[in-house]
DNA sequence: GATCCACAGGAAATTAAGGGTC
DNA sequence: GACCCTTAATTTCCTGTGGATC
């Protein structure tokens, strides 16, 4: 038996390797950032109006995942509001939104509201929209003094989900002529470059004012965040001199993330903790990086709807039984159909919300689909399992209702019905 | 060149749930 | 309790696709 009381003891008297951890976590914002003067600059002479009480223009970002945005963000925050305290004059508000999280226009509003007056929450739902823009403007007018910056991440996100969240948009540029004398300027970050072109040409002029670009970073730019990082964050002499090169090349190849790069740092230190190790090396980063990716599809996995799980199973079943064969859309729909019914009280989707969690699987990486045409035989999607089946078989089995089925083949396996005379690709019914 | 297949995927409609006001 | 609002999930309807076959 595990004996945790000894194991925590060990745990304090043993050698150490970490001296500051969290400073390799992503949220954690460092007096320097390496290789992004520009961008800081940039965003600086923007902002700086707001000390002399005028209003900044508006700021769309662009840059791909773990290219320094919200760091930058945070850290000119963080020194504009330093100048405020010391000139004596009202601190700015920075509200950053994650438009990943709170991806409706009623969201976006009633998280502002509740950002700017937390004693007074804005409910969930229930509200008209315009009766919670009335609210915010009042609450900004009561609450807030200095300029109010609210920084849309993933705004994206945010457009494309709903054409409605594009008028909550659309009155948020426009919020300062209800406004006394608190001015809200608004930044939008996005990780997708050709994103304007989705948007209201209306948002865009308002919005679009100013654009900064944060190009993603190279080998040798990642590979400074990471000493810069690993000096406060380990020991002298715990790293092996190849591990910050190891981590930088990997990361470089993944489109400059310094993110994933200081993650794999992180977690490879915490394994050669967790093995008594005196020194990271670079077995430990590999070692971290294969655990990252299976710990990422095992977690994806296990919290996937019951009706997504269904369709991996079908997937599962597939590609167990048919070694190699290709499996298209209207293979795994005719499986899924016969599997859902052998769970009482499931109910069963239709084809195009199947193909629907198909992208999405898809999009998550946990299967690769491509749309082909066969020509005569029509236009599908032919679909492969990205786990191996051993591994996508441990991730089914943790949900009961799913592990029962899993030894049974859905008769359109066993009864093996080919309808395309096996030229092309074979169908099951 | 026309036809055909088996979907893909966009858009609008529907349904259910959660919450509010009056 | 009736009615209104928003959201998320899903269905329904529809057009588009592209290469083999006729």
């Amino acid at each position: 038996m595990f004996d945790i009381d000894n194991y925590f003891k060990d745990f304090m008297s043993k050698e150490e390797i970490f001296h500051e951890r969290d400073v390799l976590r992503p949220e954690f914002v460092p007096s320097l950032l390496p290789h992004r003067n520009h961008q800081i600059q940039k965003i600086a002479e923007i902002v700086a109006c707001s000390l002399k009480n005028s209003m900044p223009s508006n700021i769309f970002i662009f840059g791909k995942t773990g290219t320094g945005k919200t760091a930058v963000i945070s850290y000119v925050s963080n020194h504009l509001n330093r100048q405020c305290r010391n000139a004596n004059i009202p601190e700015s508000k920075w509200i950053f939104l994650n438009c990943q999280e709170v991806n409706t226009g009623y969201r976006v509003l009633a998280k502002i509201c509740d950002e700017i007056d937390p004693d007074n929450p804005v409910p969930i739902a229930g509200w008209p929209i315009d009766v919670v823009f009335d609210t915010l403007i009042e609450k900004i007018n009561t609450n807030l003094k200095g300029n109010c910056f609210i920084i849309l991440d993933e705004i994206d996100v945010l457009v494309k989900k709903a054409r409605k969240s594009q008028d909550v948009l659309y009155n948020l540029v426009r919020i300062n002529s209800h406004l006394k004398s608190t001015k809200v300027n608004i930044i939008g970050i996005s990780n997708v470059l050709n994103f304007k072109s989705a948007l209201d040409p209306r948002v865009l002029s308002s919005l679009g004012e100013e654009e900064i670009v944060f190009p993603a970073y190279n080998a040798l730019e990642i590979k400074d965040i990471l000493e810069q990082r690993a000096a406060r964050a380990f020991y002298p002499d715990v790293l092996d001199p190849s591990v910050i090169p190891l981590c930088a090349a990997l990361a470089a190849k993944e489109h400059g993330d310094a993110r994933k790069a200081l993650d794999l740092l992180r977690k490879a230190g915490e394994f050669a903790e967790r093995r008594n190790a005196k020194q990271v090396t670079i077995d430990h980063v590999y070692f971290a990086q294969d655990n990252m990716e299976k710990d990422k599809m095992k977690e994806y996995c296990e919290a996937l709807p019951l009706q997504s799980k269904m369709i991996l199973l079908s997937i599962y079943q597939l590609e167990k039984h048919l070694n190699q064969e290709t499996i298209i859309t209207g293979d795994i729909y005719n499986t899924y159909c016969e599997m859902v019914e052998l769970i009482p009280g499931l109910n069963k989707l239709t084809q195009r919300r199947v193909s629907e969690l198909i992208r999405e699987l898809d999009l998550s990486g946990m299967v690769n689909a491509r749309v082909k045409s066969t020509g005569r035989y029509g236009r599908t999607k032919f679909i492969k399992s990205n786990v191996p089946l051993r591994d996508l078989q441990d991730y089914l089995q943790n949900e009961s209702r799913i592990a029962e089925l899993m030894n049974i083949p859905p008769s359109c396996i066993r009864n093996k019905i080919t309808r395309f005379s096996g030229k092309k690709f074979r169908k099951l019914m």
